[in-house]
DNA sequence: TCCGCAGTTTACGTCAACGTTAACTTTGTG
DNA sequence: CACAAAGTTAACGTTGACGTAAACTGCGGA
């Protein structure tokens, strides 16, 4: 179902075909098909995956193994062909709580990040509106007195 | 003035010696004293430039040499003891522009960054919904056959 | 059927941002 | 002033996240 090569993938996303071989080799991003041939083919869900280690990566600073980590604590939640459909219903419960253990952890993450890009939002407006005074009194010197030196 | 050597202010700050010892060499943060044995001793100053360091390489993902690039350009405008004083109105003002077009990359940074991080907040607490109600169903097949197989 | 491009594995290379160790010096407190 | 704790320079080591090169294979169009 319109698995799609490794070059397609990686330019769409805007990585290196090496950086998902890499991701492979890691169990981070396994490709869901293979040709006949056994070249990689990725799905829409895999492309999905993709950008989320990307997020995790650029956005929140996560080391590759940790998003391994937060990644697998999902999958087993998903559980495609995983635990969960043949877990009993304590371990459902185990697996459950971890998955919302990790989703709130990165729920505070994101506020903490968030949170911080504000106050240094903040510090950028005020450098800005300070350059732009600076501007006026500089316009007004040029006006003022040209050549006074 | 009360100027702190530079074991503490890695503790404060959460860095190592090593570490600060690395951004003077880069001329990043360069102590703006010393003991007369020649040991560092950093200001307040030193400390905020310090942090400003650390959340531009955090929470915007900017490797040091982009850090130093963007500190020279405000450095310039501050001139403590730099160009500003003595620049002519021409060259003052190329510098203020030069400072300001920084400043305006990096408050687009941030919005940037601010708006995957909502986009990334959103999705988390879909998840979350998602959790709840699997939570739910779990209590209610928990409650309703518990030991049906 | 042949060609060329895209993909594969294997393996070594790279680079930033420090960590670590060694040998020596300063600092400041009893 | 002695001495332990903290600092200094110089140099080499480490690690994650890929980049790059070589040698080989599979696949779609003329």
């Amino acid at each position: 179902m319109t698995a799609v090569r490794i070059g397609e993938v990686a330019e769409r996303v805007g990585v290196s075909a090496r950086t998902l071989r890499y991701y492979g080799e890691l169990g981070l991003l396994v490709p869901s098909e293979h040709s006949s041939g056994g070249a990689r083919r990725y799905t829409e869900g895999d492309v999905a995956r993709l950008q989320r280690i990307r997020e995790l990566q650029e956005l929140l600073g996560f080391d590759l193994l940790e998003i391994g980590e937060i990644l697998r604590g999902e999958d087993r939640l998903a559980g495609i062909r995983g635990e969960w459909s043949e877990a009993s219903l304590p371990r459902r419960r185990q697996i459950l709580e971890e998955a919302g253990a990790i989703n709130l952890r990165l729920r505070e993450l994101v506020g903490a990040k968030q949170a911080r890009l504000a106050g240094m939002l903040g510090e950028l407006e005020d450098r800005a509106r300070l350059y732009r005074v600076r501007a006026g009194e500089l316009a007004a010197e040029e006006q003022d007195g040209p050549q006074l030196s």
